[in-house]
This record gives C-alpha cells, structure tokens and sequence, in this order.
RNA sequence: GCCGACUUAGCUCAGUGGUAGAGCACUCGCUUCACACGCGAUAGGUCAGAAGUUCAAAUCUUCUAGUCGGCACCA
C-alpha cells in the first residue's frame, strides 16, 4: 500500500467530517438502541458575532473528547450546539454598518427595520463560528442547533418572564443601576468591572452654608455631579459640624438651596467628614436620600451629557467636560479649596470600555433571594454541581450566592427579546405572553409594549432546557409522569434533561453557570447538569491573557493550518488540567510530532500487510504469544483502563500523557523495533497481532485526533462496521462509532512486565556501553550475560530481537561470566552485562563509567541505610514497605559488590 | 480590606504522605531498510523561604516573600 512519508493533516481534515455529518454520525439517532444510557452535553453558546479563539478551542476539545468517547462507549450521546444573540454586540454591529453605510440612526429607520436589518447581519455573518467548529471536528448535532431567538426558545422567553413575574420574582422599579452611555443601556452588575485608575481627583468644592459667613466642605470624585446634589450629610456626632446641621447651603452653580443633614452613614475620619449627597447618581447617596426623603434629581442625559436639569450652562455639555467647568466656575468663585491626586476604581463597560455611570432609572429586575435558595440548596443537599476541578471554584460559587444581588434584566436595545409587558395610557402594566392576552387583561384597551429587551443572559439562562424543546406551553411533555413513556416517545426535554456536563470558563460561573441552574431547577424541576468543568484561561506567551487589544492573541485557525487541527486538540488537551496555562509553540509541535509518529508507525505495518488483517482473535490464543505480544498486551490493557479512569475523572492531561507514552515507548520504541524482523519477513500471524494492537490504540486516541485516527483506521485491513460498537452495527464503517477498549484486568501480566524489563534492561545496558566506549554504530559485540537459569531463559527465547537492538552478533548466557579482562561491564537486576572490547578498550575510561555506577548506588544505598537503621522507620511504617526497602538495599548491596570487583580485576 | 490560587530541571508544565517526572531546549553519537516532525546515549532540581505535624513531607498545618485572580469599599 502506498502511503506518504509525512502526515498531511490537511488531507485527512478534509474528507471526514462532511461524510461523518451526512450520515448523521454526531446524532444520538444513529444509536439503534432507543433504550441505551444517554449522555448529553450542551454547549455554552458562542456569541453569535463571535468566532473562535483559543478559549473555544479548548472547551470544545474537551466537550468533543467526552462526547465521542462516550459516544464510542454506546451511550445515546448529545452535544447541542447553537449560539446566542449577543444583544449588545449585535446592535452596536448594525448601529455602525447603518451609520457607515448609509449615514443613517437606527431613529432614521424606526425599530421594525432595525431588527430586520439585524437578522440580516445575524444570517450574513452568525455562522462565522460554526463553519470553525466543523473544522475542529466537532462532532455536534448540527440538525439541534438552537439560537437564543429561535422561535420555540423566545416562547420559553415569555412564559418565564410571566410567570418570574406572577410569582413576584420579577419587578419593575426605580433604582440606581449601571449606565453605559456609549452603549444606551443598563448593565447588570457582573458586566461591569472595575478599573484601577492612579491619576484620578480627589476635588474639595466649598457650598457656603447659608445665613452664615461660613462653608462647608466637601469632596468628591465626581465634581459634575455637585449639580445633582440635593443635601450635605455629616456624621450626626461629628461636633465640627453639629450646629450646622439643619440649616442649608446655598448649592453654587444652581442657585438651589439644599439642607445639611446627618446621618450614620457618613464616617467622620474620611475627607472632610461632609458628603456631598446626589441621590439620584451614586448608590450610598440613593438610601441617604431614601431616609431623609430628599429629591432625586437627575441632571444627566442617557448619552453621558448633561441635562437641562443640570442648568442653562450645562445643559448638553458631555460629563467630562462639564467636571472641568464645574472646577473651573468653583475656582472663578473662590471656593474651590483644593485638588488632591487620588487612585480611584472606576466602573467600566466590559464590552466597550466606557466609563459606566450609577444612574437612576426605571428598570426590570429578578428578585434573587429565593432563587439563590434554589441554587445553595442543591449545592448543600446534593453536592451538585460538582465542579472539577472543586477547588477554588465552589467555595467561590456559594459565596458569591450568598451575597447576591437582585438582577437587572432589562436593556434599552432593540435586538433581542422584546419584554411582554405592556402600558395603558395610565402607566398600568399587563404582563403577559401576547399583546392579544394583555389586551384581554387589560379589558381590550390600547397598549404599548414596553420599549425595552431581556439581558441576553436571561435567555441563555433556560438554555439548558430550552434547546431541549421547553417553551413553558401546556403541550410540554414535562417530567411529571415520563416514568410512564417508552424510551422511544420520550421527548428530547426528558431524555437529555439533566446534560451530564458542563465545560466553561470561569468567567462565566455567575453570569451563566449559577442562572442556569436556578432557572433550570425551578422551571423544570430538574438539575441542569451533574458536572461543572471549569477549565483555565490559555493565556499568551507573555503570561497576560490573550486579548484583542494587546494584540497578544493566537488564532486557533492558523494553529490548525500550521499543526494540524488533531495536533491542536491533543495539545489543549494536554494542557486542560484545570491551571492556567500559557500558550507554547513547542508543546503544540509536540503532538504535531506524534501524529506524525502515528501516522509512520501505521505505515510501517501498513508496508507488510498482505495477507494480514485486524483480527482481535490472534490476540486471545494466548500459546501463540511471544514475550513482546504478552507484554504489549499488557500494556495496552492497562493504558486503556488508566485512559477511561482519567476521562472519568476529567482528567484530559493525563489521559493523553498515558497514550503519548504508551504509543511512542511501548509501541514504537519497543514493540515494533522488536517485531520488526518478523513483519519483514511477512509473518502474517505477526502482521495481523501488530495491526490489532495499532487498531485499538488508534481507538483509543480518537476521540482526541478525530481525523488521523479515521484516516488512518479506514486503511487498516479488516476494519469495517463489524467493529462498531453493538449499538452501530448498521452504520457505515467509522472508527468514530467504533468501540472504546475498556481494557481487561486479566489481559495485565506482571509476569510479561517483569520478563520485558530484562530484555530491555539488557539492551540499554549494552547500547550505553557502547555508546560511553565510543563503539561505533557499524562494529558488533558480543554481549555476555550472566544470570540465573530462569533469566538466561528469558534472553534465550529473545536472542534474535536482543542482538538486533544491542546491535550485537552473539550472546553468551551462563551462570558466571568467562570473559577477558578487557571487557566493559554493568550490572542490572537479576543480571551482570558484560561486553568484551579487546583492542578498543580504554581502561582508564571503563574504571570511570564502573565507578560512576558504583557512585549512584552509594547515593541510594546511604539513604536506604538511613531509613533502616531508624528503629521508628522499621517499627511504625507498614511491613512492605519496610520489606520492599530491605530488598532492594540487598540488591545494591550485591550489585555494588559486583562493581567492586569488576573495577578491582582491571588493575 | 476579605477570600482564593500559584511558586518543582534553562523554558512550559505534570505530580494530594513512602527511591522527584514529561515535552522542548542543551551535550554526545547516528543518512540503522516507518518516521531527522526521527533513532540511540547522557547531563540537568536542597520541589520559593522558615517553622511545625509524622517513622516518613514537593505533597498536611502555620508564618513569610513574590505572582496572579475573585469579591467588597472608595466622599
């Protein structure tokens, strides 16, 4: 068969997908069994203006590695893939083509074109980021894609809404929340970070107190909110100011006059001890005004300038520019005291980087109080979810829980859902799931709905029962009586619900995680999922986060085209231990490396094939095994049993060092150069063991490199859909539906390991003679053992592959070693290795390397003694323990005793 | 301010009580008939520092230092 030099990823990422979707391979349907166990993982929905980056990559990897796996297993296995709406990003996409385009506001248009035009940009550029997961082999079922404005999910949308708000978990109210003034809308807290800033401004401002010649002080970051204020707060024990409370200061600027007033909440230590109180733009100062029932006036408009409130003046002028006027109008009149440099943290937009501004406003909330006991209510009783890894991230989950906020859902934006709630001329609100059901609430009068749409988040929040099919409908199959429905008219709402596991990142536990398991519970009655993974941040070679604007991303498509998408995915496999990690070129050539040595070592067996086929008979008759087939077997039975425990445990590294190292060692380094004599010489029974080995490994990796293990798989002799798992037996022949090796307890043979080690102990041993004695590769040896019967019997059986690989043409096996006094030797375990050099032998140099051996034994043999001669040691420490010390202290000893007198017979 | 994580070979990282590991880089030798994206052989760590628990500590506890993260506050 011919077959190329080099793996070429390209050829084989290219021809398997589109064959493995077309013949529905990625849907649970392809499992013939109705009844099977289910496995289903959803996907955390990638924004829909989004396209993939490297924390993708990596989450998908993982979720991709499960669910094949699983899938191989014969699990009726999900992964549902979809994408959200991205409320924000959207609308700022469409706002700018509409500006740049046609120097138009969506105003210009009016709101029905706006969202047209937004489905159009969705439907042009939403599918960036699917076509990438096709190229990463993601093997999700493509005919379940969900988007969060789905028809079937914006239903859910609405009776969720009605019914949080018929319940009195949803209200509209008046309060301060987060304003994004570039954007135009309110933030729920968790999108907006705060910003360390070392320049900010510490002003003082002096209001003079009126009826007296006096002024009193106050500072503030914030100066342009002075024209908000509406009190002075002192500490009501604070005995500077105590005469002055009750009276008035005459506000500068506004020409108003505002009280002085007391109250706790001012700490008499900071600043001047005097607040200045704006209720209207800071949080504190909004319950200082609610107790002392002061006005709330708001002087600023929702893009950041001020408003006619906040005077002639300044009326128009945008915030910054009119905190400089204000110092400038204070400074003309004499009463600004001073500017102090001060750090301050400021709040910013996640998304746009603008300076958030506290504002009052008029908005829709989730009242969170009982659906955090929804959520700690889980974690105590059940333990669910289990996050992997634990630490740190449930600790971290339940505290934030137990100090949340209440949820801010509402968002002045036009993509999106719009809220179910209408408004009669009087201000009275309908909620409901229609205008035709609020009209009817509403005794049929005219209505308008509210302007506003859900936080995108609120939707993403059902996403784990809404893509199931859920809309909150009567006609919902729910979980009520589903013990009663046949596996085969079970809705999908029934039969994924719970999904088995979750993989994110943590930058998105509360924002998505935690809202999803609190709705999910309450509106299902079910969990969400069993499992959390967390996985860490790849982070870039600078060890900051890979972002846009450091420009310090790597893109996981020129990844793909410079490694190889297999190449990738083994790699962030390796690294998915849970840590962050930095990104590094040379562990992704690592794999690119391995698929490469995959990729030969399929060919070797592939050059001798004829005759030969995949047959997991020849490994059964157990007579018919060499040493290498037992050990190889062995190997491989304990691999794929290490291999399913750590993907279990979702532990992906070590997992993938397990099949590194068992590929590469044991297959390539050993197995093969040891039958390699054998397959040449067109031993078919040889052939056909070596391709079964390599047919299962190849099993065994492909969850992790899809393409190469198919590419290569298909070429195997003797591979067909009769090796499909039993629940795949109708479909075309794809290792993808092939079964996962459970490995076999009975296959591991110490025995076989033992035997090997020698052989392999004697080969190493000579080669590093030889290399250490500057042997050249060309010259032979003879290799002289010395041994036990039994030992010499194991050599024996193995003398051709020995002489191969130590590169020697003749061993001689006997009790005690008959060999001249120039001659290099070396002890190993239950043998002495002897290679005689006459003529080539540098005396000075053997007594070094013998003495060198004897050095490394004395390390070990002092602190084994150390060990041994400690009574406590002896006494309190388990018996093995002690046993397996003494025992190999006995072997140093009589290894060390043998040096002795190698090196003493050189004199 | 509170909470947490991390600190192991030159680099990037595994390793949750019993002889310190990997990949890459380094050194030496190989056009050995699957693979130079390779083969063979070496070298390289008082596991951040200190104290404690234990027969035994990279691993458990405490403290210190440094790095990073989350939360809170911020007139």
């Amino acid at each position: 068969m011919e077959i190329a030099k080099a793996y070429d990823p390209k050829t084989a990422e290219e021809s398997h997908y589109q064959r493995w979707e077309a013949n529905g391979c990625f849907a649970p349907e392809i499992n013939e069994d109705p009844a099977a166990p289910t496995y289903s993982i959803v996907i955390p929905p990638p924004n829909v203006t989004g396209s993939l980056h490297m924390g993708h990559a990596l989450q998908h990897t993982i979720m991709d590695v499960l669910t094949r796996w699983k899938r191989m297993q014969g699990y009726r296995t999900l992964w549902l893939p979809g994408t959200d709406h991205a409320g924000i990003s959207v609308q700022r996409k469409v706002v700018e083509q509409l500006k740049k385009d046609e120097g138009k506001s969506p105003l210009d248009i009016g709101r029905e074109e706006f969202v047209r035009r937004a489905w159009a940009w969705k439907e042009q550029y939403g599918n960036t980021i699917n076509e990438q997961m096709r190229r990463e082999g993601a093997s999700v079922d493509w005919s379940r894609h969900r988007f969060t404005m789905d028809e079937s999910l914006s239903l859910a949308v609405r009776n969720v809404f009605c019914t949080l708000y018929s319940e009195g978990w949803i209200y509209r109210g008046l309060r301060i929340v987060n304003w994004c003034p570039r954007d135009k809308t309110v933030l729920s807290d968790l999108e907006v970070k705060e910003e360390n800033k070392k320049d900010g401004k510490l002003v003082y401002l002096k209001y003079p107190v009126k009826g007296t010649d006096r002024t009193i002080t106050v500072a503030t970051t914030r100066p342009e909110t002075m024209l908000g204020d509406t009190a002075v707060a002192v500490n009501p024990s604070d005995e500077r100011y105590s005469d002055l409370i009750g009276r008035t200061v005459e506000l500068p600027l506004t020409g108003r006059e505002i009280p002085i007033i007391a109250d706790e909440y001012v700490d008499a230590e900071f600043g001047t001890g005097a607040v200045k109180i704006t209720p209207a733009h800071d949080p504190n100062d909004y319950l200082v005004g609610e107790r002392h029932g002061l006005e709330q006036l708001l002087v600023m408009n929702e893009d950041g300038t001020m408003n006619a409130a906040a005077g002639k003046d300044f009326d128009g002028i945008d915030r910054f520019a009119a905190r400089t006027m204000v110092i400038e109008r204070f400074e003309e009149l004499g009463l600004l005291e001073k500017i102090d440099d001060y750090e301050v943290s400021l709040p910013i937009c996640e998304r746009c980087k603008t300076v958030v501004e506290p504002i009052l406003s008029k908005q829709w909330f989730v009242k969170m109080d009982e659906m955090r006991d929804i959520a700690l209510e889980l974690m105590r009783a059940e333990g669910v979810p289990h996050f992997h890894p634990q630490v740190p991230h449930e600790k971290v989950y339940t505290a934030w829980l137990e100090n949340l906020k209440d949820w801010t859902i509402s968002r002045q934006l036009w993509w999106g859902h719009q809220i179910p709630a209408w408004y009669d001329d009087e201000g009275n609100v309908f909620v409901a799931r229609t205008e035709a059901e609020a009209k009817e609430k509403a005794g049929r009068k005219e209505l308008k709905q509210d302007q506003d749409v859900l936080d995108t988040w609120f939707s993403s929040g059902l996403w784990a029962f809404s893509t199931f099919g859920w809309t909150g409908e009567a006609t919902d199959q729910l979980t009520a009586n589903s013990s009663q429905l046949t596996a085969e008219t079970k809705t999908d709402l029934e039969t994924f619900l719970p999904t088995d596991v979750l993989v994110t990142g943590r930058d998105i536990i509360f924002l998505w995680v935690s809202r999803m398991i609190m709705l999910t519970k309450k509106f299902t009655g079910k969990k969400a999922f069993e499992d959390v993974v967390v996985t860490g941040t790849v982070l870039a070679k600078d060890g900051k986060p890979m972002s846009k604007g450091r420009g310090n991303g790597v893109d996981p498509i020129e990844m793909f085209d410079k490694f190889g998408v297999d190449a990738t995915r083994v790699y962030l496999a390796s690294i998915a231990t849970g840590a962050d990690i930095r990104w590094n070129d040379s562990g992704i050539e690592t794999y690119r490396n391995f698929a490469n040595k995959i990729w030969n070592a399929t060919r070797f067996c592939l050059m001798n094939s004829e005759n030969a086929a995949v047959d997991h008979a020849s490994l059964m008759d157990r007579s018919a095994l060499s040493l290498p087939d037992r050990w190889i077997i062995s190997r491989l039975n304990q691999t794929a049993m290490d291999v399913n425990r750590s993907l279990s445990r979702y532990e992906f590294h070590t997992a993938v060092s397990l099949l590194y190292h068992f590929v590469w060692d044991d297959f390539c380094d050993w197995y093969i150069e040891l039958k390699k004599d054998e397959i040449n010489s067109g031993d078919v029974d040889a052939t056909s063991r070596i391709l079964t080995i390599l047919e299962i490994a190849l099993r065994m990796l492909h969850p992790f490199m899809p393409y190469l293990t198919e590419e290569l798989w298909l070429k195997l002799p003797g591979t067909s859909s009769q090796m499909h798992a039993k629940v795949y037996q109708n479909a075309e022949a794809t290792i993808m539906l092939a079964a996962f090796p459970p490995g076999d307890a009975s296959a591991v043979d110490q025995d076989a390991e033992a035997e090997m080690q020698l052989v392999i102990d004697t080969i190493r041993r000579v080669r590093n003679i030889r290399t250490e004695m500057n042997i050249k590769p060309s010259d032979r040896v003879a290799v002289h053992v010395a041994a036990a019967a039994e030992q010499q019997a194991i050599l024996a059986a193995n003398e051709a592959q020995v002489l191969k690989l130590a590169r020697a043409d003749k061993l001689v096996l006997a009790e005690t070693l008959d060999v001249p006094k120039a001659t290099a030797k070396a002890v190993i375990t239950n043998a002495e290795i002897a290679v005689p050099l006459e003529g080539l032998i540098d005396f000075d140099k053997e007594r070094e390397r013998l003495q060198n051996q004897i050095n490394k034994l004395d390390v070990e043999l002092q602190r084994l003694n150390g060990q041994l001669s400690n009574e406590d040691f002896v006494n309190k420490a388990p018996a093995e323990k002690v046993e397996a010390l003494r025992s190999r202290k006995a072997e140093i000893e009589q290894q060390t005793a043998t040096l002795k007198t190698n090196l003493e017979a050189l004199n």
